[in-house]
DNA sequence: ATATTCTTCTGATCCAGATCAATGCGTCCA
DNA sequence: TGGACGCATTGATCTGGATCAGAAGAATAT
């Protein structure tokens, strides 16, 4: 995405928020909006997907509806029942789960190929909101569970993301429970680039469509502390800020080193 | 377990980490240490085994290693290679993982029923140390393959204990990013209560095998801060402290109030 | 153009929780 | 029996990051 457009993208997502606009999701089976099917699917390697063979796509392409949700519209608000599960094809989401005063955790950053639906709970904790638009596919819940009964692969594979997530999981716990600001936003950022890098962008140059709030919120700081932690790695030569919502990963070494992880 | 053994049991665990004898895991094979079998164990309804039936138990006996591990020692360091996955059938295991200056955090706290494997990574990152004396049932991970591999349920309930401990990891993360430090160990105290109530133990009395400050390596605040939130909320007739390791919780609503999950 | 909205950046001040320090209690061991 | 040790509690002080408060940039709307 040329980096202008993500600008743009905010833009429209700020207001829609403003103007409340209703969520153009879930939306009425049949309502597809981008051309698109399992067979012809660019993030099919990254995705649960991966784990059915060609000649069992067919099935699951017949159980998927794919949406496109506008940049600043939600997917999933928090308290809805979990009837399906959902596959990102393009674009970014925000998993966020608030507090009753309004203290908001971020709980992740979703890139093409990422899951939701790795939970046991029978409504969603938290809510899915697009930063960029978005493309997905959903499975109604039980369909899935049929599909994955007869084949062992997609179990086996259900079992593996939920063993990554909850790999990811204990490494936020440790940043969140011990590291300090700047360790923080230097192992966000490595992470981002662990994510680019794994879409096949492999430049050390990494794009954050998420604002310095939604950063702060995922880090369990504040806008002003990672935009100062910002300013002190560009201050130290560590990155280069091109852009608000691009970066450059000048001394990746370096980084490391202040990402706390020895 | 009497009260004044958990003093006991904590006070020879110092003493085995003063001297720094040796973890006494993993032992050679066959070296049980309880008598103890798969079709008698107590624990079964909460485990992992619950997955299968009782005809194929016996494969799964042949496959288990037992031991037992006194109080302090290690039965995982950081780093070792994951070779095997565990079950506790007794005890309490604290999990945590230091950053190199030293600082740690507490992955969690595991009782029995409660299973140490489920990552995608070919090392543990975290150390597993027995708080109290522990059994555990161990199995080579490749046995574990094997037989999930042509048994569906057990690879299903695999599944299930990933997506419940994801379940329980985004509740921390919420926790460690923002909640105040009297939410995060009123939390705290609700999560262990709810613990004990799923191993039979229905009494508003809750028994805390763990030190203040493994408590507050858990919660990401230091010794003291829980020490003090624990007799604010003493003050304040929410819980009653009957021993260090053993408290009352007096007022269970207002301690879901003050927990912060509104 | 100009006003408006959203966001980022930066400076000043504040405070929750960290750090430092002292005391007491229970257990172990010589 | 006394001293050492581990742990919990409490008080005093300090500080990293939060909060409060502009200023300025980037894009849209008019």
């Amino acid at each position: 995405m040329p980096a202008p457009d993500l600008y743009r993208a905010r833009m429209k997502a700020a207001s829609r928020a403003r103007t409340n606009s209703p969520a153009p999701f879930p939306q009425a089976a049949g309502s597809n909006c981008s051309a698109h099917n399992c067979h012809s699917c660019d993030v099919r390697s990254l995705s649960l997907c991966d784990a059915l063979a060609d000649s069992e796509l067919s099935r699951l392409d017949r159980i998927t509806r794919r949406h496109r949700t506008p940049a600043g519209a939600t997917l999933i608000r928090e308290g809805d029942p979990m009837t399906f599960a959902c596959n990102i094809t393009s674009g970014t989401v925000r998993l966020s789960r608030l507090l009753h005063d309004g203290r908001r955790q971020v709980m992740g950053f979703l890139f093409p190929g990422d899951f939701i639906g790795l939970t046991r709970r029978n409504r969603f904790v938290f809510s899915a909101e697009a930063i960029t638009d978005t493309d997905c596919c959903n499975f109604a819940l039980e369909d899935l569970e049929t599909l994955s009964k007869d084949n062992p692969r997609l179990q086996r594979k259900l079992y593996e993301m939920a063993c990554s997530e909850l790999d990811a999981a204990q490494e936020q716990m440790l940043l969140l429970g011990r590291k300090s600001a700047l360790e923080r936003v230097a192992s966000f950022l490595l992470e981002v680039r662990q994510r680019q890098l794994q879409q096949g962008d492999d430049e050390d140059c990494i794009i954050l469509p998420m604002t310095r709030g939604d950063i702060a919120d995922y880090l369990g700081l504040t806008l002003e502390t990672v935009s100062r932690s910002f300013s002190r790695l560009r201050q130290e030569q560590v990155i280069e800020i091109c852009e608000t919502y691009r970066v450059d990963l000048l001394d990746c070494p370096r980084l490391q080193d202040l990402s706390g992880n020895s």
